[in-house]
DNA sequence: GCTGCGATTGACT
DNA sequence: GTCAATCGCAGCT
């Protein structure tokens, strides 16, 4: 079959592997920088989905969920990351996709310049925040339309130019890094991944409570 | 208005 | 393996 909008709008862990091996490509005057999409998480909506930004409703960050499928819904995380969405619901729905991991297919300079820390091609574009930063993607192009070919950006659904994804290599899981209300929302096997694909992220079970941060100042804190 | 913490990553032991 | 960085959102007072 072909991969087409049409096709996208959907339940998102039905649409989520249909993801896998389309192009998001970034253009901006220093060039595009193309990735090919290898990992990806599927959200629910309201009340369905206690991992998902919009399980309570609606809310000025989650607006872009709520609105039409096809757009890109981009939030800040960890005071320092952005990360990427699909949405794919039904205006209302409040449904989408986040991309995980990719494989940088156009622009490899200028997605290691963006990335320098980045110690192999594969690590380019492996992790939700990896992806966004080698792509150039930030908040400023959260509730943009992807289905341009001719816009900055461009989510390629054409098998005739990505490729075809075998089936037999998909494969699903637990997500990643979800821990909602009673940790139910983990165990959602709405994780989709390209088997062997080097450049799908390391698997790390959600964390019960990182250890405070903040060491509180010690009461008996000895003075000079 | 205040506070806790997160769909993470990179540095460090 | 452990842990800090860093800030906006959401929930609560």
């Amino acid at each position: 079959m072909t991969r087409a909008w049409s096709a996208l709008t959907g339940h998102p862990a039905a649409v989520a592997p249909l993801l896998l091996g389309a192009v998001l490509t970034h253009r901006t005057a220093d060039g595009a920088v193309g990735v090919r999409i290898t990992e990806v998480e599927a959200y629910g909506g309201v009340g369905e989905d206690p991992g998902s930004h919009a399980f309570r409703g609606r809310t000025p960050r989650t607006e872009v969920m709520f609105g039409p499928p096809g757009r890109l819904y981009v939030y800040f995380t960890y005071g320092m990351h952005w990360c990427a969405n699909v949405v794919c619901g039904p205006p209302g729905s409040a449904s989408a996709v986040l991309l995980r991991a990719g494989e940088v297919v156009e622009g490899r300079d200028l997605a290691a310049a963006r990335r320098p820390t980045a110690r192999r091609d594969g690590d380019l574009a492996r992790g939700p925040a990896r992806l966004t930063a080698g792509l150039g993607v930030t908040g400023d192009h959260n509730g943009i339309h992807l289905d341009d070919p001719t816009g900055d950006l461009w989510l390629d659904l054409d098998e005739s130019r990505t490729g075809v994804v075998r089936q037999d290599v998909v494969r699903s899981g637990p997500r990643v890094g979800v821990s909602g209300p009673g940790g139910d929302a983990a165990t959602f096997p709405w994780r989709f991944w390209l088997d062997g694909d080097p450049t799908v992220s390391v698997y790390r079970a959600a964390a019960p409570r990182r250890r405070t941060a903040r060491t509180a100042p010690s009461r008996g804190q000895s003075l000079p």
